[in-house]
DNA sequence: AATGCGGGGTC
DNA sequence: GACCCAGCATT
């Protein structure tokens, strides 16, 4: 018989230590006495970290409680209301199917979330990930939680060197030979912990980590290098112009972008396409355009853009071509995404 | 399996 | 600057 500890119950014991508090956790109080977190706020807090920081969900997730408690008030939302909210998280794509979400649990399902990883799995915006993440926190249930923090945890613990995406399999098939059967939820949140918190990218603090005494990568001294990945494609440049019209009541142009695709469902400045080379222009208006001296720069996913600005003033009888005339006091600059964000602030305020 | 999709922290 | 992150949908 082994004297080594189970990894699963080291992980725990140093979770039940160090545990952040977060908003979307219960304290370990009432955890005890066997509550359960909020499964309407276990969702909303795992679509909101999908590829983000707990830094940048922090205020969202306690605005968008705040207006809306329960997933039947989320479901009640105006669609522009809950976009106008989630703008400057990125990835709008998680917004547009949170609300979809929302509706078809609210309608559906009687206002509760389905229980198992399967059923959450069929719902809009909830991938393998965060099927299972909420299935363990919310339910208890046994499930594996696999997302980056994880990824490079397990790559370091087993000395796994084949590079990510391919060693994907392998680090689930690892992952899940650890999940323990008692406090699935508490494990799946430690591991993930673990990983923000010691066993970072970069300088990871292998000498206070539970599992330094058996973790291979340590020991082949290969852990700050791992998880290998396949290198990534340089990311171009692209050059747009954006159109700000001011008409002379103080009414903004904006346009709603297409659902589908780059800002999909957001509020945005009429402009024309962003190339590669030479942007053609598109003014949305008749008007005397003036060029703003400066660019707004902005990087996305997989390419940068720099994007010209030109502004105009605009009589109250004009009708634009593109977009619609937001009246001043409806229009709030934190509705924006943050490139258009960006543009305002240069050509409004700069 | 590959690609499109934000933004901010951190080094 | 590049890299990373509590990934998902689409093709």
């Amino acid at each position: 018989m082994s004297t080594l500890r189970d990894p699963a119950d080291a992980l725990l014991e140093w979770y039940d230590r160090h545990a952040r508090d977060l908003p979307w956790r219960i304290g370990p109080g009432p955890r005890a006495r066997g509550a359960r977190p909020d499964p309407y706020r276990v969702w909303l807090s795992e679509v909101m970290l999908q590829q983000t920081t707990v830094a940048a969900v922090r205020d969202y997730f306690h605005r968008f409680t705040t207006l809306w408690p329960t997933v039947e008030a989320l479901a009640a939302a105006e669609d522009g209301r809950v976009m106008g909210e989630w703008a400057g998280l990125g990835y709008y794509a998680r917004a547009r199917n949170l609300l979809k979400c929302a509706r078809v649990v609210t309608h559906e399902h009687g206002g509760r979330f389905p229980e198992t990883a399967e059923a959450l799995r069929q719902l809009p915006g909830i991938g393998p990930y965060t099927a299972a993440a909420i299935a363990a926190i919310a339910f208890d249930r046994p499930e594996t939680v696999v997302d980056g923090n994880v990824e490079r945890v397990i790559a370091r613990r087993f000395d796994i060197r084949t590079p990510l995406p391919a060693a994907k399999p392998e680090i689930a098939a690892r992952a899940g030979e650890l999940t323990p059967e008692a406090r699935p939820g508490c494990y799946a949140q430690a591991v993930m912990d673990l990983g923000a918190t010691i066993c970072t990218p970069k300088n990871p603090a292998c000498g206070i980590c539970p599992w330094r005494d058996d973790c291979a990568g340590r020991l082949a001294g290969t852990a700050a290098e791992l998880p290998a990945k396949t290198p990534k494609k340089p990311k171009p440049v692209r050059h747009g112009i954006a159109y700000l019209a001011r008409r002379v009541d103080g009414a903004w142009l904006l346009e709603r972008r297409p659902d589908s695709g780059l800002l999909g469902g957001m509020l945005g400045w009429p402009g024309s396409e962003w190339t590669e080379g030479d942007p053609a222009p598109a003014p949305p208006i008749r008007a005397e355009w003036r060029d703003v001296g400066a660019e707004a720069r902005h990087t996305f996913t997989h390419f940068h853009l720099r994007l010209a600005l030109r502004t105009a003033l605009v009589p109250m009888e004009r009708t634009p071509e593109r977009g619609a005339f937001l009246p001043l006091e409806e229009f709030r600059p934190s509705d924006l995404p943050t490139v258009m964000r960006k543009a305002f602030d240069l050509a409004a305020k700069g």
